[in-house]
DNA sequence: CAATTACATAGCCGTATGCCTAACTATTCA
DNA sequence: TGAATAGTTAGGCATACGGCTATGTAATTG
């Protein structure tokens, strides 16, 4: 069972800005540019270029430069892997609720054949 | 559409953190006191109270009191709102990919019968 | 070459976070 | 009733966060 503990800190970190979740979402339209990812925001360049590094190195978008313009791009796995553990732990409060089910029917099946 | 931005932005952060996401992971397999959530943990008291006010105040769990003992259960549904909304993004990003798949296709019969 | 464009860096500022200790309240047990 | 238990509140402290302005640098464009 590999530790991603270090990984899910700064994914969930980074998800939980909406101004981060907003740049999320449209760079899975498509690569983007630093100012057109700025465009939508009522903010300051290096606010958001903040924003884009902690997406980075939360290793949720990756960039390059060519000439003066950096492209951005959507980087799937850290958000699979946050899905993943929260689909894990649900998982185990279903398998705990259908035991409890379970459970219920057996004691109903004994209470209803005595 | 409803609007969960504050929400996620609550689940996000409280997920954020390991102890956090720990007693998360406790409470999935049952409700437990407060002593007993803090017992893992080399942590003062007040400072794992403060993480359960974060999770309590971001939905991901409910408490009550009886006596001086106050029990703590898991609340699944910001998490399944927080797996929701990964899941949505994810699923725009294979549609992407599946869009860009076709085009090539498209393009490669194109060149194959020319 | 000069001006514009596109980003990058430095540094400031107020608030929030995560941890602590100390002291307090309310139950429960002997 | 007195002592132990379970949680709570208050307040302090260092660091991180999220915003800003001002300034710098490198690539394009006229």
């Amino acid at each position: 069972m590999p530790n991603y503990s270090d990984d899910l800190d700064h994914t969930f970190r980074a998800l939980a800005d909406p101004t981060r979740r907003a740049v999320i979402a449209r760079l899975i339209q498509g690569p983007a540019s630093v100012s057109e990812l700025a465009e939508p925001f009522d903010m300051a360049m290096p606010s958001l270029m903040q924003h884009l590094r902690v997406l980075e190195s939360g290793g949720l978008i990756r960039s390059s430069k060519q000439g003066r313009v950096r492209t951005c791009h959507i980087e799937p796995v850290q958000l699979q892997r946050a899905q993943d553990w929260i689909a894990g732990q649900r998982a185990l409060w279903e398998g705990r609720l259908d035991r409890l089910d379970d459970y219920l029917k057996t004691t109903r099946s004994d209470e209803d054949a005595p």
